[in-house]
DNA sequence: CCCATATGCGACAGTCTGTAGCGTTACAAA
DNA sequence: TTTGTAACGCTACAGACTGTCGCATATGGG
């Protein structure tokens, strides 16, 4: 349950931003849409190696390898925003909101959005608990 | 101002932890109570790092070099969030909040805490922000 | 049956990290 | 002042991880 998916380079990620943004897609694809211009070999040995690391999971579309994301993408990011937690807080999610707020990153909005999910949250816990 | 610190081994983060733990310290110190036994010279080789990373200072005390973190921990904690946030949302913070919700990685307490911190943050903005 | 094409594998250089040996320098005592 | 000791930085080195490909191979369509 716990899967700590490994870290992602520079490249793999901007791979995994398209297969998110870009739902499901093949090499060639991801290759057009690339910042850089690579080598198709280059583009499908990322996607493997995503895989591998179990960000991805590919299908086969005749002789095709189409790939989309194994998880999603807000709940790759909840974890590993929970490492990070873990690592400089002692999971304590509180010092890391502070942390934010005192560096003024989140701004009017942002805040007003976080209180509403969090009230939400809360009562969802509260009433009933799975 | 942008100031993004490298990432971390996981060495230089537990050295980095003991900094934060128990303020300025020399290289004998954390060598002590770091959980691996290693040797002086890595130890220093490791703080030396963490200060070319911008992690930490240091301060010259007689012939002792005596280290201290350079920024809070819940300042570097809240930047790492923030990249992941920027890496996988968009900037997006809700959408991470939301994922971390969803996989019930807060409890009730965390949450009630949250909701505190951003209903103070919320009022210090609101109000006058200097 | 043969060709085009999509695939995986293996490789290689560059960078980062963990780990440490060593020569140098600076107090402090003799 | 000379010398021993302790603290320092420098350099090194092997082991990952990543970015990038070339190449041999397999497979579906004509």
């Amino acid at each position: 349950m716990d899967d700590r998916l490994p870290e992602l380079g520079d490249l793999e990620r901007e791979v995994m931003q398209l297969v998110w943004a870009h739902g499901p897609v093949t090499a060639e694809i991801v290759r057009e849409r690339l910042s850089r211009r690579l080598k198709e070999s280059t583009v499908r040995t990322v996607l493997r190696r995503l895989e591998e690391k179990g960000y991805a999971n590919h299908t086969v579309d005749g002789r095709t390898y189409v790939y989309q994301a194994a998880e999603e993408r807000a709940k790759v990011a909840a974890k590993a925003v929970q490492r990070i937690v873990d690592w400089f807080c002692n999971g304590s999610i509180e010092e890391v909101l502070v942390g934010m707020v005192d560096n003024a990153m989140l701004d009017q909005q942002q805040l007003r959005t976080l209180a509403d999910h969090v009230a939400k949250a809360k009562k969802a816990r509260g009433v009933k608990k799975e």
